[in-house]
DNA sequence: GTCTATAAATGGATAGAC
DNA sequence: GTCTATCCATTTATAGAC
């Protein structure tokens, strides 16, 4: 029982490692938070933290993995629902485009680009979590609409690509190396509509 | 005579410092660099380090600012020699595409994009010195093509994001992540193509 | 498992001789 | 202007009591 107790204890404690330390790390990247840092902010002292994680690296690869995971959620059901392609794509991209320019996924964007030549292999969790999601669902929806003739995509992966960065055009780059903020909702929705329109009529669509 | 050769021997170092930093910043990113580093393998010590510049951070900012305007080259020559509007269009699409995903361009963003939150007027040194440039120039090209009647541009800003990111596609940012190299320049081309013939389509582009 | 206290190394920055 | 030598704060990581 006591030893229980003791475990979902130290469960617990690690939770509450991983969340803190998250934060900073993402906040501030990884050099310049310190473990002391971490252990104070938790709270818990240094010598916990070592006998959670091995090093700094260690903890900061559980912290990023746990990150990027939770990046993962979903664009499956902004397809649902559809009343034509038009709508779904500006539906889609507005979405997207949203999300990705979130102060939270600017975030951590900034934080596995920057430290992604120290972890490579946080790089690749990173990118199958978030950006590979969507374009897989991208490259199926297009594949769908290819055969029911609504357009003509003979190239649907080249074109996911293309669709999504239309969408994001400059915004993602210049939030990320702190240019400027995010569009307003409006401004957004314009830039979206835009790509959509170019897209549609780029891959044949008739109006 | 004597203060001359001082003088420009001190400039050599100056210069000897900034190369090196440069080197040394871009790859490992400004908390991962020391001073002691810098200064051995400059070499030169470290008060002289300390007597060309205040702190870590100006050294930091010099080296950047140099960095970034270097990479302002240009891209109004390839407007030039102008065979049609799509062979154009391929063109600058693919020196761009080759030139943003070469290493050093990589890196640099790499090193802009992870250190903007503590160098906010950096970013806004680095964007003016590329990426705007390439904007600007897009932004005229699109409006004179639209005067002359080949295609329809309503929007020269937000096309001229259009092309550039169709282009750009998911290499720079897998790149960035550090999750594949760039592609062979035969892929590339396929890429420049295919974005340009989506691009020119959607703007009512007749063959 | 967790703490207090500390070790060992490295960081940025400087004093003073030349 | 440049160097040798060094200061002091902070870093990661651990030893030993509870």
């Amino acid at each position: 029982m006591a030893e229980k107790r003791n475990r979902s204890l130290s469960v617990e404690k690690r939770d509450g490692i991983i969340a803190k330390a998250g934060e900073l790390f993402i906040k501030n990247g990884f050099h310049a938070v310190s473990m002391d840092q971490i252990a104070t902010a938790v709270p818990v002292s240094k010598p916990t933290l070592y006998n959670h994680f091995a090093s700094k690296e260690e903890l900061y690869k559980a912290v990023m993995e746990v990150r990027c995971n939770a990046l993962a959620d979903i664009f499956e059901e902004t397809l649902k629902g559809g009343t034509g392609i038009r709508t779904t794509l500006i539906r889609i991209g507005d979405h997207f485009l949203s999300r990705v320019l979130s102060p939270e996924s600017i975030a951590l964007y900034r934080v596995m680009i920057g430290e992604s030549g120290n972890f490579p292999e946080l790089g690749r969790i990173f990118y199958d979590a978030g950006p590979s999601r969507l374009r897989a669902v991208m490259i199926d929806y297009l594949k769908a609409q290819d055969k029911a003739g609504v357009i003509k995509v003979p190239d649907p992966e080249l074109s996911a690509f293309c669709f999504i960065n239309m969408v994001k055009g400059d915004a993602q780059m210049r939030a990320l190396l702190n240019v400027a903020k995010g569009p307003a909702a409006s401004v957004r929705a314009k830039i979206v509509e835009h790509a959509v329109d170019i897209f549609l009529k780029g891959h044949g669509f008739k109006v």
